[in-house]
DNA sequence: CCATCGAACCGAACAGAATTCGGCAAATCT
DNA sequence: AGATTTGCCGAATTCTGTTCGGTTCGATGG
């Protein structure tokens, strides 16, 4: 992981699409070595896949919202119950009063508390408090 | 936006990497139709471009927290004062008590510290609450 | 100190994919 | 109904991914 790989991953993260030849030439190095070093990145996981980045509006999850998820109970074995809820895109188990965080999208505010009502039905779950976004200034790739 | 569209963009998800041969045969279509379609896509913004998923911890980012942000102005025109922070993955106006909510990134509890020290040089911003995530139990791509 | 080994690179060759295009059929508009 | 647009197929063309032999360079250890 020196130099040359981070900013070989910070290329991929705007633009993984482009050829081997333009992002060698772009970090110094030759197609077939930056074909090799990519493959390395993947292999160690540094890379986990290429994919593309969607615009939630488009494809009906306009609303966004963060819940915070109160138990009673210890929810470190949860994570089925809340990956079954498709519209919930992250989940983390958090320190503080809260127990999980979870990160939901919907197309309306009437899906959005049926989310909610579904967390309740979560075993465990006592409480919920969400907070819904107004406006999102950006959403971007990791720091490199 | 019709039913083989949305197929389309999940798989592209899925992997963005496979050739459009084998995107078509899995929608029923020939790679030349996919092409078009997915380029069609591209155009109108639903698919926003192509990028790689990098594991956080691979590239120095272990610590992930969600910072609540309380001001006691209007935080709508502030949008790169907090893209100035280039650990800040996410920042949102939120409805609530708290005015911005951002998603946080850092290689050590201490770098957090960092910023939230930078959070309060920002104008306007009167406090913050962290909240450190203890454990992820998943990030995944928008549901369709 | 020098021989050996391995890692990483280059440039070229081959295989395979992206992209373009003419022709056709179905849906849509006038 | 006639005209127009849209979406598709399948093949031709061009570009890219991928592989490979040969070379350099630094580390290893005899």
């Amino acid at each position: 992981m020196d130099d040359i790989d981070r900013a070989l991953v910070l290329r991929l993260q705007q633009d993984a699409g482009q050829s081997y030849a333009a992002l060698g030439t772009a970090v110094g190095l030759s197609a077939g070595a930056t074909h090799e070093r990519v493959r390395k990145l993947r292999e160690r996981g540094v890379i986990r896949r290429t994919t593309i980045d969607v615009d939630p509006a488009a494809v009906g999850s306009g609303v966004l919202a963060y819940v915070m998820v109160d138990s009673n109970a210890w929810m470190g074995e949860s994570a089925d119950d809340f990956a079954a809820i498709p519209e919930i895109q992250e989940a983390h188990i958090i320190a503080g009063s809260a127990s999980v965080l979870v990160k939901v999208r919907t197309a309306s505010t009437e899906q959005l508390q049926d989310v909610l009502r579904r967390l309740y039905a979560i075993d465990g779950v006592s409480g919920t408090h969400a907070t819904v976004v107004l406006d999102s200034f950006f959403e971007r790739p990791l720091p490199l």
